[in-house]
DNA sequence: TATGATAGATTGTTTTTACAATCAGGTCGC
DNA sequence: GCGACCTGATTGTAAAAACAATCTATCATA
């Protein structure tokens, strides 16, 4: 082997966790992972260095070991180190590029330079489909928030989003749905977003879609259904988007338990 | 009054964890996760119902509180179940179906009822394309092993899996691969599947995927490329997938954390 | 009536301690 | 030389305890 792994292991790792915040809200542990995180995304922590043991870390840093531990177990489940019992620690090896979000709750465009913008094509108070209310898990004939949006990336349009809300968000404006975002705008409202259940498949482009997308009839889309529930376990949106596939693809990074 | 009764906590929850085995290799803390989950995926727990606070459980179970609260919270990670501090855990509300996979890790359909079948189309040692090298991290001209497959529900061809392989794999039969299973092959080889970044996306169907899937030319596939890693960071296969998109999808459930 | 304060319930964080299981590498015996 | 065994290193599991933060609901007060 060329690489020495004995000898120092990454010698400065303490300098990483300077200055942790003991008194403050944020958890010490919570910290740490995010220090750890930090360096490992800026190449501080190559990938497949090793990392020190718990024991040893948590001797250095004056916390409990099993405060390490949860540091480290918050990412070894985002995917981010490995351990081996009796072994050790260490990061990923290999190419995992790194600013890519390991969840896909969010478009991954929004966070690769480019900043979508969005147009509003329909905002209606509408007694939507039977399907739609019973995704939402309202009674029949309840009114909802009918939404249709048409988002451009340097001014080409590749993504449709239609979406159903309840009637507590009849309110929300044109003008801030073309502004902020959706989600910006819910979470704003106190919304605290928990699971979404979502379906990713294949058709053929609408006319609509086809004409929107600029693309010729018969062309493919890609479809993302989904249905977003609160902490409280509420339905707040439920979601009928499609893309235009040359300009946009789901990624995700998935963690075998 | 020993029994206040604000809300149907389940009362025979206890039941639920009869008979853990304190000596065997199963954690204790699996164990009762997965009596859990069982419980709510047959019903037992209905979606909503409040389930005992932890210091309860564990003083019923004697078991620890730190034991009671990680099986709560492998539940709680996979949106299962909805913890709120001051106020309690419930089971998620809402129709999440049961018996459907959370990570999509694997094929949804072999989950379902139908038991699909599979045909090797190519089976060959090749040096692959670049990108193919690169993506697995082996150096240039290495070869490596190229199948191809064909995988049918109901006699009808739905997916055509393309996959590369590191040279340790090159000695796979044909007749394994229709009859196991891919990653069952490889985990009886002892590799330890960790981590694997996929891409899901869409585009036209190719002239050999059209015919495969007796479908008319120019009409769209669901694609998916995927680079799994194993537990030392090791790429182990890059396959590139195509699907009838009437005939598959990708469900996930996500969890916010 | 409305509003603010308080108390109880419940999950969240942190520490300390102990032992078990697994892995890598070296040692010993053959 | 080679396998069996041992040993040290490291992560995994479990328990007990204490205090913090947050939510609900009730009660007191303006």
């Amino acid at each position: 082997m060329h690489d020495d792994n004995r000898g120092p292991v990454t010698t400065s790792i303490k300098d990483l966790f300077i200055n942790l915040d003991r008194a403050g809200p944020i958890p010490l542990y919570y910290q740490i992972a995010q220090r750890l995180q930090d360096a490992i995304e800026s190449g501080q922590l190559p990938a497949g260095s090793r990392i020190e043991n718990e024991v040893e870390l948590a001797d250095q840093l004056n916390i409990s070991r099993p405060t390490v531990r949860r540091a480290i177990r918050e990412l070894a489940d985002k995917g981010m180190l490995v351990r081996r019992r009796g072994v050790g620690t260490q990061v990923v090896p290999g190419r995992l590029k790194r600013g890519v979000e390991f969840t896909s709750l969010y478009d991954a465009l929004s966070l690769s330079g480019r900043s979508p913008t969005t147009r509003v094509l329909t905002r209606e108070a509408v007694v939507p489909p039977a399907e739609v209310l019973e995704a939402l898990a309202l009674p029949p004939g309840t009114e909802v928030l009918h939404t249709v949006r048409l988002r451009y990336s340097e001014d080409v349009p590749f993504a449709l989003l239609e979406n159903y809300m309840p009637p507590a968000f009849l309110d929300l404006a044109v003008a801030d749905l073309e502004k902020y975002g959706l989600y910006q705008l819910l979470r704003g409202r106190g919304v605290a977003m928990r699971v979404a259940r979502q379906t990713i498949g294949a058709r053929v482009a609408t006319k609509q879609e086809a004409d929107l997308f600029e693309q010729d009839p018969g062309s493919p889309v890609l479809t993302m259904t989904r249905t977003f529930f609160d902490q409280s376990g509420q339905a707040f949106e439920y979601g009928l988007n499609s893309y235009r596939p040359d300009m946009y693809a789901f990624e995700m990074t998935v963690v075998e338990k």
